[in-house]
DNA sequence: TGTATACTCTACTAACATAATAGAGATTAT
DNA sequence: ATAATCTCTATTATGTTAGTAGAGTATACA
């Protein structure tokens, strides 16, 4: 698994529409500048995961976007995969690495597939509604830290 | 983590090595075609073995290439360390990562570092004896099978 | 019905990483 | 000597990443 640019931008992108659900739409310029994310590569990213299910959108004047599910029902591992494909450590595990003339033969194979579910067992038990109450509490911390 | 073509051929290429510890060096050639590596590109992987001290050479005739240290010293992790780069999902684990305006602020930090200590609880306890070993018994096991 | 505000879509690009390939050079056993 | 073997530097083709550019479409509301 290797999160890039764009995934850790989906994922701020998607906790903060969580620590705004049920208030009505964002917009982009909005969720740009608090996650300090280019706005045209935003924009793009938003509509990926329109496409993926994770948004709503709502055009014109009072638009912006919206999750299409509560916090609770959308789990990191699932944007994780969608923005930033399989989360295996080589392709092998999920058939799509010639490197190995026969799979049936390769000591590493368990290995890697032993790495996937380890990660698995971590982002597809988090929710952005964990995600959500983690960041509510560590913004309570520092405003008391202060 | 994401190993490469070149990140397996390595593990490819030590674990031949170990099978063969003991007794004397492997010719490029015959490591490239045992494991199916193109010659040209494991030359270059055996040279950056040996300069992270993984393996040693022998120029000449009766030439080749040996382990410098026996395979129960040799982690699979170390290696893959080595050739791929660190082991995190997200080099923020590292600080090499620009995304993040203030890390201590950030409630995804733990979950990588959960990820990543995960696989290393994985690929830092598993020597190229082990490895060894397991292959030695899957040969067996697939010759009685035939 | 005009217009400001916002999302939508396609194309393009610079920089970097990956997976090799090429070829000349150095060393050693026999 | 010479054949076998490792050594080293460059080059290249392909793909991915992280954006940027710009024209188009929808909607609220005055
Ligand atoms: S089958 Fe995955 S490395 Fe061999
Ligand atoms: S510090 Fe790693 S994603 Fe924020």
């Amino acid at each position: 698994m290797h999160i890039t640019y764009k995934g850790d931008y989906a994922l701020k992108t998607i906790l903060a529409l969580s620590l705004h659900y049920g208030s009505g739409p964002t917009t982009i310029h909005d969720l740009a500048r608090r996650a300090d994310i280019p706005i045209k590569f935003l924009e793009q990213i938003l509509l990926d995961l329109k496409r993926g299910g994770f948004v709503e959108s709502r055009r014109g004047k009072v638009g912006g976007y919206l999750l299409s599910r509560p916090p609770q029902r959308i789990k990191l591992g699932e944007v994780v995969r969608f923005i930033d494909g399989e989360v295996e450590p080589i392709a092998c595990v999920d058939n799509k690495y010639k490197g190995c003339k026969d799979i049936s033969k390769c000591v590493f194979r368990n290995i890697w597939q032993d790495v996937a579910r380890a990660t698995f067992k971590i982002v597809d038990n988090i929710t952005f509604e964990d995600l959500a109450k983690k960041e509510k509490k560590l913004h309570t911390a520092l405003t008391y830290q202060i």
